[in-house]
RNA sequence: GGGGGGUUUCCCGAGUGGCCAAAGGGGUCAGACUGUAAAUCUGAUGGCGAUGCCUUCGCAGGUUCAAAUCCUGCACCCCCCA
């Protein structure tokens, strides 16, 4: 067996466990472990990536994966690591987000690999059966209020004397440890792996199958995910990064590995790729040499938008990219074109405004929202930074006919070095 | 209740009768440089049919050839005395 713990070790995988022996245990046979989800959208994004490539490695290693999406869960809110009071979210709501991070999973992991197929349940599917007598029986008789008083995630909410803690939100670990049990019943599941808020929760859940089961399960935790400058890695100033393209384009996606610093290369080259620790290390010595090929921003960001919009995404996000950053505009299809430009506004006017002597530059940019006034734009296009099809224009009375197009219909404005818009005329 | 100070263009903040679309700084936008980085430097920054016209200095009136600037009333904010 492929020794994963000091694979996960050397990547800066782990964060602590629950046993020192656990890389023999690993070692012995294949094992059944578990990760668990919250569902608090539609989609995956990037903190998640990190405990999804972690049961990817595992997997990888001959373990068997099981991804557990929080239907039940989902419902309560998980104090860990929060400041305050989740708001609760509807059945439905639910639904369709386990729905659409169960998709996403399948690029991750593989579902057709014998004895170590991977799995993805949804606690809900046991959690709604149980009754609230059953359940304090079963489970809330071995719970000590004292040893839940102690774990950090109750204790920080209970210090706080701006938001307080509910009920419902304390008894949240008490769901988390079932499951661990349940998916020992059900699948043999022995190991649980989460972020370092999850301590508390796994080690419930160990408690928690002594006393039921009189068996020894493990947990392991994985580091919180932060950038070299504090903030939180997937984050940009207008949102999460997400993995659905439908949130966050392939070509957006690729863009935030692209820009990402230097200082965090290495680290996500560890984190977030299946690349080995040679291929890994002379990579970020020939980076340093020359930073600014950002060698090892590229690399990570082919292997990262690849794995998650497949190939046809990865070579999507590229064109754009050569687009993008000065490639001129020609020989273009309507559909190329609306496809490298999925991220950027787009405007449509009837297509006589081109005839006659055609639009001017000036109402063009109005037009496209690239310019808040005609004032505005004279400026953009006097000072240098008005482009059609990337093509620099700097003469304000500048008029536009049918044959500035760059493709059949569709006009490519920028103002600027990277806001583009369309104008399409139909 | 009495006394004083304030309200300026996206923000802060100058401006006390014409030279004010209004100093300066911040922000923002564009350019140069650069690694799609950081820093730095330069320019721009109310609108428009543009050597001019229109709108803007808490709100409403008034004085004046001329008001952000003076007068009256109103609203809101701050400080001091009771």
């Amino acid at each position: 067996m492929h020794d994963i713990l000091s694979e996960l070790t050397w990547r800066g995988l782990i964060n602590q466990t629950t046993d020192e022996r656990m890389a023999d245990w690993l070692m012995e046979k294949p094992r059944t472990l578990y990760v668990g989800f919250d569902p608090t959208a539609d989609s995956l994004h990037v903190g998640h990536l990190l405990a999804l490539m972690t049961l990817r490695r595992f997997q990888q290693a001959g373990h068997r994966p099981i991804a557990l999406v929080g239907g039940a869960t989902g419902m309560i809110g998980d104090p860990s690591g929060k400041s305050e009071e989740r708001k609760l979210l509807s059945e439905e709501t639910l639904r369709a987000n386990v729905e659409g991070m169960a998709r996403q999973m399948k690029r991750f992991l593989d579902f057709d690999r014998g004895e170590i197929s991977a799995l993805l349940v949804n606690n809900y599917d046991w959690m709604g059966k149980f009754s609230y007598l059953g359940f304090l029986r079963d489970v809330g008789k071995h719970f000590p209020v004292n040893v839940m008083l102690a774990k950090d995630s109750v204790r920080s909410r209970l210090e706080r004397t701006d938001s307080g803690l509910s009920y419902t939100e304390f008894s949240y670990m008490l769901l988390q440890a079932y499951d661990f049990v349940q998916l020992y019943d059900a699948h043999g599941c022995e190991l649980q792996a989460g972020g370092s808020d999850q301590w508390g929760n796994i080690t419930a859940g160990i408690d928690l199958a002594r006393r039921l089961r009189s068996v020894q399960l493990y947990g392991l935790t994985i580091p919180l995910l932060t950038k070299s400058d504090g903030t939180k890695m997937g984050k940009t100033e207008s949102g999460a990064v997400w993995l659905a393209a439908d949130k966050t384009s392939p070509y957006q996606f690729y863009q935030y590995w692209i820009n990402l610093e230097d200082a965090d290369v290495d680290k996500c080259l560890r984190f977030f790729t299946d690349l080995g620790r040679e291929d890994i290390e002379s990579l970020v010595v020939r980076h340093m040499a020359d930073p600014g090929r950002r060698e090892a921003q590229r690399r990570l960001a082919d292997e990262l938008t690849r794995l998650v919009h497949g190939a046809e995404g990865l070579s999507t996000a590229q064109r754009a990219t050569e687009v993008f950053f000065g490639a001129e505009i020609h020989e273009l299809s309507d559909s190329q074109l609306r496809e490298i430009f999925a991220d950027v506004p787009s405007k449509a006017l009837p297509r006589d405004r081109l005839s006659g002597n055609g639009l001017s530059l000036i109402d063009a940019l109005v037009e496209a929202g690239l310019a808040k006034s005609k004032g505005e734009a004279r400026r953009t296009i006097t000072q240098g930074g008005a482009y059609v099809n990337n093509r620099r224009v700097a003469i304000v009375e500048t008029n536009l006919g049918p044959s500035d197009l760059a493709s059949e219909t569709v006009l490519v404005l920028r103002s600027g070095k990277k806001n583009y818009a369309l104008l399409r005329f139909e």
